[in-house]
DNA sequence: CTAATGACGTAGA
DNA sequence: ATCTACGCCATTA
């Protein structure tokens, strides 16, 4: 069971039409403070895996861009907005009615 | 074992 | 809001 089997289990948990920020997936793996781990655990997922890496994105709401990703990025974004999820012209998510709610937590 | 990497978060200005 | 700087520590070569 490596940490990063326990990220994807929590990613895994994000229900449709729902984001969760790193530090909270982070959080409810039982990490806090490693949400670069989420970042990092995420980079190791491939595009086509069972894992909707898409809905996880930063504490300001907005995909995070980076060349490692060469347009995945881009792809993340439509995944949202097919899933019903509005996106700012800045391409910044209003985490305050579609982030993820962990039952966990409550 | 060492060195480098990394889709982030928080605090201060 | 924007920028700078540091911490976090598993994973990989």
């Amino acid at each position: 069971m490596s940490a990063y089997e326990t990220i994807y289990n929590i990613v895994r948990q994000i229900p449709y039409g729902q984001v969760a920020t790193y530090g909270q997936v982070a959080d409810l793996a039982n990490l806090p403070g490693r949400a670069r781990f989420v970042g990092y655990a995420l980079y190791r997922v491939a595009p086509d895996s069972d894992i909707p890496w898409h809905r996880v994105i930063n504490a300001k709401g907005e995909i995070s861009e980076s060349p490692v990703r060469y347009g995945s990025d881009y792809l993340q974004r439509s995944l949202l907005e097919a899933e019903g999820i509005q996106l700012s012209p800045q391409g910044k998510i209003s985490l305050r009615k579609y982030r993820w709610r962990s039952e966990l937590k409550g």
